[in-house]
DNA sequence: TGACAATATTCCTATAATAGAATATTCAAT
DNA sequence: ATTGAATATTCTATTATAGGAATATTGTCA
C-alpha cells in the first residue's frame, strides 16, 4: 500500500531529522552530514530511501547532489511535513539541528564555503529574513 | 523518540486497516479477525502493539476484550486518523473492511450474535444513522 | 592523465519486525 | 471440576532494516 510507504518514511528518526532540516530548502548531502552529524553511508543511504520513496527529490550540480522535499500529489506527506513544522520547537533534536542549519546558513552566505548555487541562494533567502526577526510559531503541542 | 513511535504504528497494513475500522467504534479481537479476515495471533499482536504504543486502550467484558482508539493529547495521531477517514473511501482494502465493518453491525444489531453490550451499543447507533442516510464524504485525495 | 572531493554502492553483520503453530490464560456456564 | 470460547503468549523461522568498512563512481581542476 501506498500509504504505509509513506509513513515508513517518517518512522526512523534520522529521516524525521532529514525532512525537518530539509523543509527550509534544498542541501546537500555533505551539508545534511554536517548538520546531523552523521557519517556519510548512513545520510546517503537514508535520502536515498526518501527519494525511492517519493518523498526527496535530487539533483545534480557539479560535486554535489542537492536533495529536496517533492511535494505535490501526497496529502499525508503534506499534512506530516507540517506536522514537524509545528514540532520542531518542542522536540530538542531538532531544534539543535535547525540552530545548526542557521549557522551553517550563515557560513554559506558569507561566501566562505564552495557550493552550489541553488544552495547559496536558501542561505540569502535566510539572511534576508533575519533581519525582518523570524518569528517562531508553534501551534501543535506534540 | 515519540514520534517515530507513533508513525511506526501506522507503517503497517494490517494496522492501518485495524484503525480504519476502528474509528467508527470500538470491537472486540474477534469481531476484527472477521473484518480483516486475518489469523487471531497476527491481530492480537497487533492490537497489543497499538495499546503499547497509547494508540487504542482495551478494556475486558467477560470473554471479550473491547479495543478502541485512545484519542487525547497526540496531535500526530489524531491528524493521521483524520486523513484515515478522508481516505477510506478511496482505498479498496479501507473500503471493503468497512462494507464488512456494517455487515456485522447489522448482525450484531439484529441480536443473533452474543456480544458485549458495549458493541451492541454501537451497532444500534449505526443502524440508526442509516435511516437519516448515510453520506460518505471525502475531501482528501489519497 | 592523475589527484581529489562529493556521493553512491556493495558486502557484511547485527538487530528488529512479522506471523504461524502450539500452548497458556481467563472467564462463564454447565 | 470440566468444558468451551475468546484472547494472549511463547517458540521459532523468515524477512526487513540499519549502518559501518571498503570500494566504486562521478565530476573538477591542475
Amino acid at each position: 500500500m501506498n500509504l504505509v510507504s509513506t509513513y515508513k518514511c517518517f518512522c526512523d528518526e534520522t529521516r524525521l531529522r532529514i525532512l525537518n532540516v530539509l523543509k527550509n530548502g534544498p542541501l546537500c548531502v555533505c551539508h545534511l552530514q554536517e548538520i546531523l552529524n552523521e557519517g556519510q553511508v548512513k545520510m546517503s543511504k537514508q535520502l536515498s530511501y526518501l527519494k525511492k520513496h517519493k518523498v526527496l527529490r535530487s539533483k545534480r550540480w557539479n560535486n554535489w547532489t542537492i536533495y529536496e522535499i517533492q511535494e505535490g500529489d501526497n496529502p499525508v506527506l503534506e499534512s506530516n511535513l507540517k506536522c514537524l513544522q509545528d514540532c520542531s520547537q518542542e522536540i530538542s533534536v531538532f531544534k539543535h539541528d535547525l540552530e545548526r542549519w542557521k549557522s551553517l546558513m550563515e557560513r554559506i552566505g558569507s561566501g566562505e564555503m564552495s557550493c552550489p548555487t541553488e544552495i547559496v541562494d536558501v542561505s540569502q533567502k535566510y539572511t534576508n529574513e533575519i533581519s525582518k526577526t523570524v518569528s517562531n510559531q508553534n501551534n501543535c503541542g506534540c
